[in-house]
RNA sequence: GCCGAUGUAGCUCAGUUGGCCAGAGCAGCUCACUUGUAAUGAGCAUGUCGGGGGUUCGAAUCCCUCCAUCGGCUCCA
């Protein structure tokens, strides 16, 4: 007999060889239905596993991550079995679960497979998966396993087999279909009740640009067809909100192929959104003790070389501009902060002067790989806003906690509540791939650890994260329809003050290296704006709207009162556009709600002989009627209960 | 950069067995109406059919090439 330990504690005698599907089963049979694989002692496992020794054991279903994954996995079994089916002799690569479904990497051979060829799949694997086949595990030797591919004729899955040691090897088979797999799969295939293959794109064997690229198929599965068709239309959503799409309707930004690839123009719509941005961050770091700095948008190649900068990157870098000075050559800024080490150099700096912060929407330019590029949120010149914290040692903690502040503070602002921080620190155990001392590194780790506990963030730590130059906090926000995006950024550094030989006199009368703090709180502007166009849908918060109202007359005849209205309402600082077209009042509110402006302000007869107007807030309708003052007071305080914290 | 797909008016899209001056809706312009809470009506105009080259009597349509965009891969200081 032996004993299993369920999460709740209790502990079960049963005798060894039980399944996790026979507890399933002794516990209901609704559960045992749902049952998809189980964690054995923090390892996850068939549920139809025998079980030899005493242990911990959870039962995982559809609403465990780890469930999902071994139903995403058996899925992609399930695709090769299909695929197969119709294209007799292609070979197989790797088939894993992904964050949100699964794919398999084929060899398709001489045969040209497009996305018009998923349908077709996508049957087979629902004929297949009716068939409720077994997924059966089985021991395999190394030996057998490789005649059994040399067989086949499947070079990838040989490759695999030689990272693998005898006695470690497993096969599982289902139906028709045996691959080679550590596991561990749902009981059978008929738990896979909808599918649906998502995309063909190329993928390269083992991650590897030299090597041969193959087919990648994604697809993701459910065990009901209703969650199938939410999470389409979920997918669906996220297409609606866009940022490219909307960006283009709004007015708020453009490309050009002129100009150039990556490029992005602003037009005055976004312009005035990114601007309110600036100067709502700009204001908050005065207030945080920021000192604005400002730097050209090129630097000298020796400026690069001292920071390393041109060591990694110079030759995936936007070309130098020469001058007719021979061997003088400048880049395009990559980066903010080797300039910001010549200011802290500029001056002799005293341990009294620490911490000292500089600050810049610094423009810098990138040359991303052509096929990266994306929207605004991969671009290749972007503004980052920027700021070098240079410190004493002992002050990291501190300032860390000051920049969470600030953070927070930006998110609030900006309507992102859900978010956890990921501290990235040094790998445990390989130690020599980063540069500065273990003291100071314990002690910032430390510090960043402290600095999250003490401000109550949701944290995950992750090693070997970290950059080679120190540890960091990330910020990854998750957005309206539930998409994780990495935003701001913490990072401390002790490469480039080292590089720089930067120095303050320590109250020892010596000189000490500073610490320096790399933060974002939006990273850049282009990549928050995309970012934020797609958690609000285009539809801004009030203060940062570019137009905050628009004016709409009854006719024609009202047309100068409403630019008087408009006139007296900017001098209140709020902003907004007459419609003076020729149009019904029912289109030009129309139009109005498609522009997403959140209030409309109505013009008539009416109104002009109260001396009031009607306003009708987008998405909501007619709210009533509203003299001058009151309606600036209803922006101005809804303004206020947003920012004030 | 690599694999695959796509590229027709400002926008969304129709138009391929190669063949009359390349089409529609919306947006735009003109005129009429002077309008009361999500599309007033009529009329007008709109294109190097992504660029270049080729095949052909003839190319938006077929071939080559370049560019851009989209989906991924790789990359991301």
């Amino acid at each position: 007999m032996i004993n299993i330990t369920l999460p709740d504690g209790t502990i079960r005698e049963v005798e060894a060889g039980t399944t996790a599907h026979d507890i399933a089963l002794s516990i209901s049979e609704g559960l045992a239905r749902n049952v998809l694989s189980a964690k054995v002692n923090n390892e996850v496992w068939d549920s139809n596993r025998p079980i030899t020794e005493s242990c911990d054991l959870k039962l995982l279903t559809w609403n465990d991550d780890d469930g999902k994954s071994t139903m995403w996995h058996s899925s992609a079994h399930l695709l090769a079995e299909a695929l197969e089916a119709l294209y007799p002799g292609v070979k197989l690569g790797i088939g894993p679960s992904i964050e949100r479904g699964f794919y398999y990497d084929v060899d398709f051979g001489e045969i040209s497979f497009s996305s018009d060829d998923l349908q077709k799949v996508e049957e087979k694997m629902k004929e297949l998966a009716r068939k409720k086949s077994q997924y059966i595990r089985k021991d395999i030797s190394k030996k057998d396993a490789v005649a059994y591919f040399t067989k086949k004729q499947d070079e990838y899955k040989l490759e695999l087999l030689e990272g693998l040691d005898d006695g470690t090897i497993t096969f599982y088979t289902q139906g028709n279909f045996t691959d080679l797999c550590r596991g561990p799969h749902i009981p059978n295939t008929g738990t896979i009740k909808a599918v649906k293959l998502l995309k063909v794109a190329g993928a390269y064997w083992k991650g590897d640009v030299e090597r041969k690229q193959l087919t990648r198929i994604y697809g993701i599965s459910f065990p009901k067809n209703k969650e199938l068709i939410e999470y389409l239309e979920m997918l669906e959503e996220a297409e609606k909100r866009d940022h490219r799409k909307l960006g283009k309707e709004l007015e708020l930004f453009t490309f050009s192929q002129k100009v150039g690839q990556g490029l992005p123009l602003w037009l005055p719509k976004g312009a005035a959104l990114r601007e309110k941005l600036e100067s709502f961050l700009r204001k908050a770091q005065v207030k945080a003790g920021y000192q604005p700095v400002i730097t050209p948008h090129i630097g000298n190649k020796e400026l690069y070389v001292c920071s390393g900068h041109y060591d990694k990157y110079g030759e995936d870098s936007f070309q130098p501009i020469n001058t007719p000075n021979e061997g003088e050559e400048f880049y395009l800024k990559p980066m903010n902060c080797p300039h910001h080490c010549e200011i802290y150099k500029a001056i002799p700096r005293s341990y009294k002067d620490l911490p000292i912060r500089f600050a810049e929407f610094g423009t810098v330019y990138r040359y991303e790989q052509s096929g990266e590029l994306h929207g605004l949120t991969r671009v290749r010149g972007f503004t980052q806003d920027d700021a070098h914290i240079f410190c004493r040692p002992e002050q990291v903690k501190e300032e860390f906690k000051k920049v969470i502040d600030l953070v927070l503070y930006v998110f609030n602002a900006l309507d992102f509540t859900d978010f956890t921080a990921q501290i990235s620190l040094r790998h445990q155990t390989e130690r020599d791939k980063y540069i500065g001392s273990d003291e100071n590194w314990d002690k910032a780790e430390k510090a960043i650890i402290e600095a999250s506990a003490e401000k109550g963030l949701d944290t995950v730590v992750e090693y070997n994260e970290a950059a080679f130059y120190g540890p960091k906090l990330d910020f990854m926000v998750k957005d309206a329809i539930g998409r994780t995006w990495q935003l701001g950024t913490i990072q401390v550094d002790y490469n480039l003050p080292e590089r720089f030989e930067l120095e303050y006199t320590g109250s020892d009368n010596q000189d000490h290296r500073p610490v320096m703090i790399h933060r974002a709180p939006f990273g850049s502007l282009e990549r928050f704006v995309a970012v934020l166009i797609e958690h609000c849908a285009g539809k801004f918060p009030l203060w940062l709207t570019p137009d905050q109202f628009t004016i709409l007359p009854i006719s024609e005849r009202f047309n100068e009162q409403a630019q008087n209205l408009l006139i007296s309402l900017n001098n209140y600082d709020i902003r907004g556009f007459v419609d003076d077209r020729n149009e019904k009042i029912g289109k030009k509110i129309r139009d109005t709600e498609l522009k997403k402006v959140p209030y409309m302000l109505i013009l008539g007869e009416k109104e002009v002989e109260s001396n009031t107007v009607s306003v009708r807030k987008q998405g909501e309708g007619d709210i009533g009627s509203f003299t001058e003052k009151s309606f600036v007071e209803l922006i101005n305080n809804q303004i206020e209960a947003t920012l004030a914290q």
